[in-house]
DNA sequence: AGAACTTGCAACAATGATGATGCAAGTAGA
DNA sequence: TCTACTTGCATCATCATTGTTGCAAGTTCT
């Protein structure tokens, strides 16, 4: 028989306990798929201490849980963006805020947020979204003065990515000395400007 | 019956047309696991324009495919390495042309090259050993005065790998207008230098 | 030409993952 | 307390993938 309240279905209210198995099945979900991306259904529900049927009363399928997972950090990292004012504070400030911002979330669902070409279309839109806002706030960092003009912004962007991705990787320190760093590289590499 | 000459298992002269069938396959694995790392068998043998069981048949299980791939590509990233001699240029020619010649085998074997910690110990010991070389460069340039002596080398070296990296990713030019944007990103970041 | 090798095809076994369900025991909430 | 919900367990069906094998037809190389 179908289970009454299933995630991937609707948000209907939902009783205590099993809101919690869900968050719990969540979080277990992510630590086990960021270490390895094919771990089986089983594997998660393990890590999760709870039965492997459980997952499957929560999510209708696999893939239903990927894209809870997908939808969970979405909203997470939405919420760090926006939280950082990228629009209106100066540049400079708002690429360290941003940065840290950013750090926060995807320490803890760094392979949620990976998961930026998801079935859910909402998920894609607000990944787009963020990505315009990044390049809007390049734009103002440009006019600025902080960029500089003849780099092409979307490698720009794709650096400034693959910066806050390294640094979320290394874990090593808290978020705003790893905001820090990636901003302190993005700007200004690590050359010295000598023999260029 | 097993098979007169198997990759995985030895290196024995080989017919002309079977070892034809050999590159062929590697190249379509290449092709179809960067894409998808999750891909079959089937779609592998596809790409390749073969019959699956040729595939078992030069192949005796998928990981000994994946591994035959991994040696393959680390061979080339050796020589590539090798090739710029990067112990004894000075510090940026080095750099210019390690980046240069490597992206020209990430551009075809990015996925294979990924596989660093392969259960085939000469591969993780050339990647390992490749590792070294790049911190001894970095040293050299530090030394030099290229490099700023309060960056972290570790930090400088994964920011270099992320770079390279992307850098394959978008395909933007041939390797060597690639490798400028990257050397020139990791040293002078895409920053003016103004209101730091 | 002849031996050895290679390939595709069809078929098969084994395995592991996915997803569903009925049931009993336990828990949340009114 | 009483009801509805939730969970673990055992079980089942299904499915996709992996890996093997025999055979016939074609190729390489000598």
């Amino acid at each position: 028989m179908p289970y009454p309240v299933r995630v991937s279905e609707t948000t209907r209210a939902m009783r205590a306990d099993a809101a919690r198995t869900v968050r719990t099945i969540l979080e277990a979900a992510e630590r086990v798929l960021s270490r390895n991306p094919a771990a089986s259904m089983e594997q998660i529900a393990e890590a999760a201490g709870v039965a492997r049927t459980t997952v499957h009363r929560r999510f209708a399928s696999r893939e239903a849980l990927v894209d809870a997972m997908a939808a969970w950090a979405t909203r997470r990292f939405a919420e760090a963006v926006d939280s950082a004012n990228p629009d209106t504070t100066p540049p400079l400030v708002a690429l360290y805020q941003v940065t840290a911002s950013v750090l926060r979330v995807k320490l803890d669902w760094g392979f949620a947020m990976s998961l930026a070409l998801s079935s859910d279309p909402e998920v894609a839109r607000v990944h787009a979204d963020v990505r315009e806002r990044c390049d809007r706030l390049f734009s103002r960092a440009q006019a600025t003065g902080v960029l500089r003009a003849d780099v092409d912004p979307g490698w720009a962007r794709q650096v400034y990515y693959a910066l806050i991705h390294e640094a979320a990787q290394s874990r090593d320190g808290d978020p705003d000395a790893l905001a820090a760093r990636v901003v302190d590289t993005l700007l200004r590499g690590v050359g010295t400007g000598q023999g260029l």
